[in-house]
DNA sequence: TTTTCGCCTTGCCACGAGGATAAGGTCAAG
DNA sequence: CTTGACCTTATCCTCGTGGCAAGGCGAAAA
């Protein structure tokens, strides 16, 4: 299987399996007699188990230490679950700040007429104190 | 003032200082004779209004957006809460689509004892099938 | 005077996670 | 033989900022 049937049936780009495997996160692929990668039925899962950690927002660093979790066969569930449990928590410590960002800018919208006059609390806001 | 102090007063860098003259947010400064920019008083206003914009996590483009809406005296006030409502439309969806990440990763802990032994669901859910 | 230190200048490289585009080699079908 | 789809590498773009380099400028200490 050439590099775009692999990257349609992973759901990934056939630009991604080049560049993760240029950063060292797949093994180089089995090359072809005229250079085209070569990937076997195997390797469609360790496409997928990448895809899926990548929708859930791992970093491409965080997904290479999950796989080679799961090459481990020796690891503690532990250390998966440690992982994920930090994976969550920076998850929450985003969420907060970008609904604190949201929060001090609704309290600006709310004082804003939003009428055809010029004058704007809003804009007034930014100008004038913090409003940390 | 030089580009260091003004920096310190407005919470900015000087790199920042110099990015935003480069890409137009902020009219060339004026230049000494030893080729020092030097900002004014009035100046710093422009700079917190920046700083605070960006605070708020408006983007350099939105921020240019609002810095257009204040410098024109014309405008409605609608327009100013117009972006901000955009704004904000974004960071919720933004906060919905990292809590739905932060949700399919909690269900998969969920079912990880996370101790000693090699078996971890979290890794089979990744290889396995999709958790969308 | 000379050295030193701190500030200023410009410019380039790096991050993450790819997308876009270019310029070319390969393969199978028409 | 040509066309078109696919593959190869390589480079530049995003966004906002930090970091570093090499060099000029200004003032104070030696």
């Amino acid at each position: 299987m050439n590099i775009g049937q692999a990257a349609r049936r992973s759901g990934l780009s056939a630009k991604m399996l080049r560049h993760y495997e240029q950063i060292g996160l797949l093994r180089p692929a089995a090359r072809g007699a005229n250079g085209y990668r070569h990937y076997a039925e195997a390797d469609l899962q360790r496409l997928a188990f990448i895809r899926r950690a990548r929708d859930l927002g791992f970093s491409l660093e965080e997904t290479g230490r999950l796989l080679a979790l799961w090459d481990d066969r020796e690891r503690a569930s532990a250390d998966v679950k440690a992982l994920a449990l930090q994976h969550i928590d920076a998850l929450e410590r985003r969420i907060a700040e970008l609904a604190g960002l949201r929060d001090s800018l609704r309290e600006l919208v709310e004082h804003c007429q939003g009428d055809a006059r010029p004058d704007c609390p809003i804009l007034h806001g930014l100008a004038g104190p913090p409003r940390a």
